[in-house]
DNA sequence: GTAATTACGGACCGAATGGTCAATAATCAG
DNA sequence: CTGATTATTGACCATTCGGTCCGTAATTAC
């Protein structure tokens, strides 16, 4: 009954996903927006109510689309080592000459805007505790992790906190040979 | 010969880290950092060429300041897992009720300014190489770091990305006690 | 075909942005 | 005191910001 979009919805929000990720909220204009898209502002307008809606459908893209596919990396693998073997290779990738270092939205946004948005903040927070039980699950395929809840979630947590700063040293720019030798550290010591 | 001037810049370079270290630096008006340094913009503008000199003023200030008083902790106590227990109850601290979760500036400024400003990109990296060398120093303490290069700098290297990993966890609301515990594992592997 | 409905694009809005200017006030040397 | 110099202030600037409006184009049901 009506004229159709002649644009793909998801196509639209995986744009203003990237730009958001690489520029942050108060960094990101409409331009911006409009040039990542292909779309212009009425198109975007009548998708999301307002600029921050478009950010929030960022990062729940974010998490349904990248978030993912790292946690389906941990549910590849024999045993934990080599599950966290996997998913440290990825994040290692990043480090390949000619690839951009965008780093962790989940980190970007907590900078950026856990201030200032509560409905951010609230996102990133829950994510982040999510990403934790999926290391806890991910360790529990071996011991002594199988067993020990206490060692699990230490384990867990502390996995954590090393594959966010991780990703924040890669978007650092620190050095490719450094980061290896952390990784493989870490890894023994699973 | 001329009339002196009515504040102090340190003072006023402190307001402006606080600031930008709160907002980010799109997220910083003019505005806010007269409102935070208590000065209007013409005492700004001849203290700084513009907005961007103003930020790296204040990254300089806080390492300078931040990052020096973090480093001076590592210097005290006389074992390595004692030094790295002095740093981590510190960061520690920012998670108590009514402490402003402020994060750490470095990493904000990686995520924020790393990919729009060269400048800002180099000093961060900059100073998260030094830092990584005083981790090494710190570890030198104590055996086998002490003799074994190899094992000092993955140590140190594994020590910084769980650093940043915590402090951008600690920001990110992560619970208290997942932070503890994996700390708690951390310094046992020193 | 026509009517209804929807998508699209450019013009437009007030407010806020970073940055400048000119007028005034305060201090100094002589 | 006077003249020179500098700090401070608020008005002012063009541009860009997020967001809206409206006319036009395209598609459907009938």
């Amino acid at each position: 009954m009506a004229r159709p979009r002649a644009f793909e919805p998801e196509a639209a929000l995986d744009g203003v996903m990237q730009v958001f990720w690489r520029k942050g909220y108060e960094g990101t204009s409409l331009q911006d927006i409009e040039a990542a898209t292909g779309l212009n502002k009425q198109s975007l307008y009548r998708l999301y109510a307002d600029k921050r809606a478009m950010y929030l459908a960022a990062l729940r893209r974010y998490d349904e689309t990248v978030v993912s596919q790292t946690a389906a990396l941990l549910r590849e693998g024999s045993s934990a080592r080599r599950k966290f073997q996997r998913l440290f290779s990825k994040v290692l990738e990043e480090t390949s000459p000619g690839v951009e270092r965008m780093g962790c939205f989940l980190c970007n946004a907590s900078a950026d805007q856990a201030q200032l948005d509560p409905q951010s903040e609230r996102f990133v927070s829950d994510a982040v505790m999510r990403i934790e039980k999926v290391f806890g699950k991910a360790l529990a395929a071996s011991p002594p992790y199988d067993r020990d809840a206490k060692a699990r979630k230490a384990a867990a947590a502390k996995l954590l906190a090393f594959y966010f700063g991780l990703r924040t040293l890669i978007k650092a720019n620190a050095p490719e040979a450094s980061l290896k030798a952390a990784v493989r550290q870490v890894l023994e010591e699973i």
